[in-house]
DNA sequence: TGACTAGGTGAGGGCTAATCATTATAACTG
DNA sequence: CAGTTATAATGATTAGCCCTCACCTAGTCA
């Protein structure tokens, strides 16, 4: 049984790595980059120091691979909510909400993304800048549909737009944590991002009816959850 | 004389200590954090390894004193300018090409800075939270004499204006620099900013929906109660 | 002059990431 | 099943870093 063999070998392969990696994510968050030692990791992870130098080039590749679960998720979850919803606006602040929400939750991981990574010279040659890429291809595609369907300006140049919404995300998330109490002002925060996108980016003629059924839809999401909750 | 010589002998401590800044930004801005080395500092220093300690503690404390200058001289700029200038709007846009300027040219320092300074988990009572704090305070009192005048709206917290304009603006200096000419996009960048804060910001914009949504989103709140409780 | 002291030195300690010669294990073959 | 090869794993070792500390030097003062 070749074929029963390889598999397990396989398996085990696999299985090491994902602990490898899955001590490192743990060693990083707890510890930073430079606190965290190869030697804690790969005894985290019950492997000689050596192996895991078999699986991952280097540090720098370990915490590559951290980074690419997040944005692998990350991604994944933007786009499932974004086909659910239609408005742009909803869109918009679903993608703030879910953003601020993840990188709240995921904020050491966060902080070596951002400390590590984004700042590297190399940064737009690498790997984590077409991660990044593919993360906000979701949020430009909303953008130009409601540009397309004339609900957003489309005399401001869509990079403006990003680095308006993903910047003050970022600075957001950062300003929550600082306050201490993120859950309660996420909300505001969400809602502050897009309210200010919202008549900024306002093509025109104001139109009440959008604003008031995004922000009853929004309500509407909430309830929905609670909802969720309950059957739970 | 012990006049001259305690004031010669003052002079050379402070040469020195100059010197072994100016050596340390150099190979910081060079070499990044990790890949400048205390040997090389104290060698362009002219000085023992040993003595560098005598006047910074560490590595971290004279990436401090590097950050502390940058700060020092765009504050003092900042406020400088503000002075110089009438209208909320023009004071901001001054602002924001004043930030993209400076950030732009000390690209290397801005990367130290975020990497390395404000994502430290005790960042709130570091000395560079108060350098930041004195920073933004020029912002803040722009927004605060803005809404006294009645240019800008009133009712969006002061700390989400300011996460918008100073997150968005770092991002634009990134994107900035990925897209290779810095300096033909950079008033687009400035004045995208300042537009869509001008327009989000407007305070001429009903304000009855928020009337309504605040009414129904004590109704959700109330709802999330029973929620909680009948989860219990 | 001789003791004192602030300031300066650089070899060495301790810790780190990464390597590589060696060993162990699995897979294949006849 | 035994022998051979290929793959996987090991951990002592290496090179390089930050920082300390025992020692040195040169001014200052009694």
């Amino acid at each position: 049984m070749p074929q029963a063999n390889s598999q397990t070998r396989r398996e085990r392969l696999e299985e090491r790595e994902e602990a490898i990696l899955s001590a490192a994510r743990q060693a990083f968050v707890e510890h930073g980059f430079d606190g965290a030692t190869m030697a804690s990791i790969a005894q985290a992870a019950e492997v000689a120091e050596g192996t895991v130098y078999l699986y991952f080039k280097n540090k720098n590749a370990l915490l590559d691979a951290v980074i690419d679960r997040f944005y692998q998720r990350l991604t994944e979850d933007a786009r499932e909510g974004v086909q659910g919803i239609h408005g742009t606006f909803e869109r918009l602040e679903f993608l703030a909400r879910h953003h601020l929400e993840r990188c709240l939750e995921e904020l050491p991981i966060l902080h070596l993304m951002i400390s590590r990574h984004r700042w590297k010279p190399d940064y737009r040659s690498s790997h984590g800048y077409e991660l990044n890429k593919t993360y906000v291809a979701i949020f430009d595609g909303v953008c130009r549909d409601g540009m397309a369907a004339g609900q957003l300006r489309d005399d401001v140049p869509l990079w403006v737009i990003r680095d308006q919404f993903y910047g003050t995300l970022d600075y957001a998330t950062r300003t929550l944590v600082l306050r201490g109490r993120p859950g309660k002002e996420l909300d505001l925060a969400a809602e502050g991002v897009v309210d200010i996108l919202r008549r900024g980016l306002d093509p025109g003629q104001s139109e009440r009816t959008e604003a008031e059924t995004s922000k009853l839809e929004n309500i509407t999401r909430r309830l929905e959850k609670v909802a969720a909750k309950l059957q739970a």
